[in-house]
RNA sequence: GCCGAAGUGGCGGAACUGGUAGACGCGACAGUCUCAAAAACUGUUGGAGGGCAACUUCCGUGUCGGUUCGAGCCCGACCUUCGGCACCA
């Protein structure tokens, strides 16, 4: 009677010794070729998920794969620990955020020890101990000095109610979620960070292995866009500059332009308006800033806005155009200012049919005489009504007037960006404070490193209303300043969480370092990280907020390389009951009672086998037996002892031989591609293929042996708990996952006999067993000796025979 | 609206570079074991038709066209689902 599987026992057992062996740290010493595998590291919301477990159970897998495989791993993990829920907690519940992430943190740490995975837990990074926000907040100061973050007016969505300031995910249909508030904006002093200065770099992605999806987006998130500035005669008294400038990708329109919209931000707005418009336009501002950022962007709203009284001129023309403003133009985009071409842009078009303003054609539509137009002709096409441009063809016109409005001084060519300025103030506790003391005399401050880190105080109070502790913390914000020791007030504004996790990865390199961030040896052996492994749904925040930050280090020459990840994997999500996985709907999936009942390994082989890694896909109990079921087959196939009495056969060796080394290239190839339920596939095969040659009992034992090592380490990485215990119970030397990875011999993998296929007229009519490397010339005679074939043959004309990969043959008859 | 990904049995999914569609697993059905059930094991399982039978014919990868000796895969048009962006001048 051999021992029945028992995976609880064995889970523990091996989790234990791994740990007491310290079987998985990554040191730097090592002459092996360096991994550095790296899985987002979760938010410490309380407890980890199903989905969780589908993001780092198969990059675990791969990182042992890869460990096998000679490299030297490291495999860190940590948590991102500063962040809203954290003080909503507080609030609501009276529990304080550090108790309360510390708390979430233990379970989570319980429930991915749990998930066997070889985590180096001495490298463990958590963003909310002063440890390590205080070179969060260093960082910060080295990006002051070198001129990239400052401060600035910006609009912020605030709550009336709460009177605070609230992230866009806390406004939910424009009104707050805490309260229900409509939330307006208003502006406040900002810090942002110069990421606008990288808008180029960023939208490249040279050197590194990302999907294509991901880089895609990425460049649309900055979206660059080549045009023209162009000036236009302003003459105010109110205002010194003599001119007013415009972006614009569509300089071959200039002719056509017929008003002008500033955006109601715009701070001309309020020199140029003239008193008969003042009511109208102040009344405007006042709505628009009553509108939230979505109720304004809507695509749905109707263009409106206000004829400010004022005019510029069209150089090109002489025209005088009027100014208007409206909340359709954005005061961050180019100038703030657009010229309004109504012939030829559908928002310009509508909104001069909504006010009776001029529509000037200058693009000839294909056909067009002279009618009405009914709608915007926003294509290219031949210039008219566009004086000595008249003719040309819109694409060579873009050059042709740029270069004249260059010539004239009146303009140039010019590039511009979507992406903004990151914003990082948070009106918040739960974050690294801004490293910053404003003094009466010395203006702008910064701490010095030596007063770092600038600690939260502990026993802030929070306000019902949300509004951030630390304001009202008269210890922490009253202080002197650095520089001429007179009383000074400290920022308030802790950092936007993204700031924390823009470097931990760099951290997890030398976790301990006291004096600094991080020890550059160390960076730069570990650095850029192999593979790193999350969700898509970071792909514009975490994953460009961690590539400007590296290029920004870069320059200031603190790291000598500039793209923190070399390769770029997505997985996709797991779904409860055809749905997203979220607290609110009550479809969330927690590991811990399957881990108990089945046993990790079993969770593990299901995640990775349930489907393409990246497309993600539906958590369903019952395919989960499946995997438990073979684990247990695999468990009695190296239990039970392989009897035989017979002689060994040398066809069946080859045969086991081919099996098992087709198998390893299969396995290999799988985990290079991160196709890990192909992976698991082949090995169920392997293991049923394994179970008839058992029965069969035509091998010898020390080839059925060698067989069943091959099985327990290409399992090794998705079951490491199974395959360790099995590896001792068959008297193997611990420890398995120390074993070198199998490397398959191509000539004992190769097919003796090949299945030719044989078509007529591409329809499949008989298979036939040949040997290897058949000639072309036997391959046809024997197709065309098939009876099958012949029944097809008859009464029709052979026309052509096509032999395609020695393995197939195409008969075309008429 | 724009950008991107994907549509294959009852279900999750396989299929290298254009060459045997449905690997592997789930479920279902039948059987073995059992007093019985569960578990385990064995077999069958895309659809329709024909044959006592070993078998065999036709249809079949979202829809409609095309290229090719041959298309799940390539090209064109469309439909559906999912993800991202959303007045960016």
């Amino acid at each position: 009677m051999t021992a029945s599987y028992d995976p609880k026992v064995y889970d523990t057992k091996w989790q234990q010794r791994w740990a007491a062996d310290h079987l998985y740290e990554a040191d730097e010493t090592s002459d092996r070729p360096r991994w550095y595998a790296l899985t987002m590291f979760p938010y410490t919301s309380g407890d980890l998920h199903i989905g969780h477990w589908y993001a780092m159970v198969p990059s675990d897998v791969h990182a042992r794969f890869k460990r096998m495989q000679g490299y030297n791993v490291m495999h860190p993990m940590g948590f991102d620990a500063f962040g809203l829920p954290a003080e909503n907690a507080a609030i609501k519940r009276g529990i304080h955020p550090f108790q309360w992430t510390m708390k979430n943190i233990e379970n989570m740490r319980r429930q991915l020890k749990s998930m066997g995975a070889i985590y180096d837990w001495d490298r463990e990074v958590v963003t909310c101990l002063p440890e390590y926000y205080r070179w969060t907040q260093w960082f910060f100061l080295k990006l002051y000095e070198a001129g990239l973050a400052y401060r600035a007016k910006a609009p912020v969505n605030w709550c009336p109610g709460c009177r605070t300031v609230l992230a866009n995910e806390q406004v939910i249909s424009g009104e707050c979620e805490r309260c229900a508030t409509p939330v307006i904006h208003q502006d406040l002093e900002q810090w942002f960070f110069r990421i606008t200065r990288y808008a180029d770099e960023l939208a490249r992605h040279d050197g590194i292995d990302w999907p294509e999806r991901i880089k895609i987006m990425q460049r649309n998130w900055v979206g660059k866009s080549r045009g023209t500035e162009i000036s236009f005669a302003f003459d105010h008294p109110a205002v010194k500059d003599k001119e007013l400038r415009v972006f614009t990708t569509r300089p071959d329109t200039v002719y056509g332009v017929t008003f002008m919209v500033l955006a109601p931000e715009h701070p001309l707005v309020e020199k140029i308006t003239t008193p008969e418009q003042k009511a109208a336009v102040e009344a405007y501002i006042a709505r628009s800033r009553r509108e939230t950022e979505i109720e304004r962007l809507s695509t749905e709203k109707e263009k409106d806005g206000v004829f400010t009284g004022a005019y510029v001129t069209n150089r090109l023309t002489g025209d005088k155009v009027p100014l208007w403003i409206a909340d359709y133009v954005l005061a961050s985009y180019g100038t703030g200012v657009v010229m309004a071409v109504p012939a030829h842009d559908q928002r310009d078009f509508d909104f001069a049919r909504k006010y009776n303003l001029l529509v000037k054609v200058v693009i000839s539509p294909p056909g067009w005489s002279g009618e009405e137009l009914k709608e915007a002709y926003v294509e290219t096409g031949t210039l008219v009504n566009s004086g000595q441009f008249n003719g040309m063809a819109s694409d060579k016109a873009i050059g042709a007037i740029t270069g004249y409005l260059e010539k004239q001084g009146w303009g140039k060519a010019t590039v511009s960006y979507r992406i903004r300025d990151w914003l990082i103030s948070r009106q918040r506790y739960w974050g690294a404070p801004i490293p910053i003391i404003y003094c009466d005399k010395c203006g702008i401050v910064p701490v010095p490193e030596k007063d770092l880190p600038v600690l939260l105080p502990e026993d802030a109070e929070f306000k019902p209303g949300g509004e951030s502790p630390l304001k009202y913390a008269s210890h922490f914000v009253n202080t002197t300043c650095p520089k001429c020791g007179g009383p000074a007030k400290r920022e308030t504004d802790t950092m936007d969480t993204f700031m924390c996790s823009s470097w931990y990865f760099l951290r997890y390199c030398s976790p301990h370092e006291k004096d600094r961030a991080f020890d550059h040896e160390k960076v730069k052996y570990w650095m850029p990280v192999d593979l790193y492994t999350g969700g898509a749904e970071h792909a514009v925040m975490h994953l460009l907020y961690a590539r400007f930050f590296v290029k920004a280090i870069r320059d200031i020459g603190l790291v000598d390389f500039g793209e923190p990840f070399k390769k770029l994997f997505n997985q996709g999500i797991i779904i409860a009951q055809r749905q997203k996985m979220s607290k609110s709907r009550g479809n969330v999936i927690n590991p811990d009672s399957y881990v108990a009942e089945l046993g990790v390994d079993a969770v593990r082989t299901y995640l990775m086998f349930l489907g393409p890694w990246e497309q993600g896909g539906e958590w369903d109990d019952r395919g989960m037996g499946g995997t438990d079921r073979w684990l247990k087959r695999v468990w009695n196939l190296v239990m039970e002892p392989y009897q035989t009495d017979r002689p060994a056969d040398e066809k069946a060796l080859k045969d086991l031989k081919r099996l098992t080394h087709q198998t390893i290239r299969k396995v290999t190839e799988d985990f290079d591609g991160m196709h890990f339920n192909t992976m698991i596939a082949a090995l169920m095969e392997f293991t049923n293929d394994l179970i008839k040659i058992k029965e069969a009992g035509s091998v010898s034992v020390a080839d059925w042996e060698e067989a069943i090592q091959t099985l327990l380490l290409l399992l090794a990485p998705t079951a490491p708990h199974l395959t360790e215990e099995l590896w001792e119970r068959t008297g193997r030397p611990y420890s398995i996952h120390n074993q070198k990875w199998p490397v398959w011999d191509a000539e004992l993998a190769k097919e003796e006999e090949i299945t030719l296929v044989v078509q007529v007229n591409g329809k499949l009519r008989d298979r036939i067993t040949l040997p290897a490397g058949i000639s072309e010339e036997e391959i046809k005679l024997r197709a065309l000796a098939s009876d099958k074939v012949k029944t097809h043959l008859v009464g029709k004309e052979l026309v052509k025979v096509i032999v395609a990969g020695g393995r197939l043959v195409n008969l075309v008859v008429k």
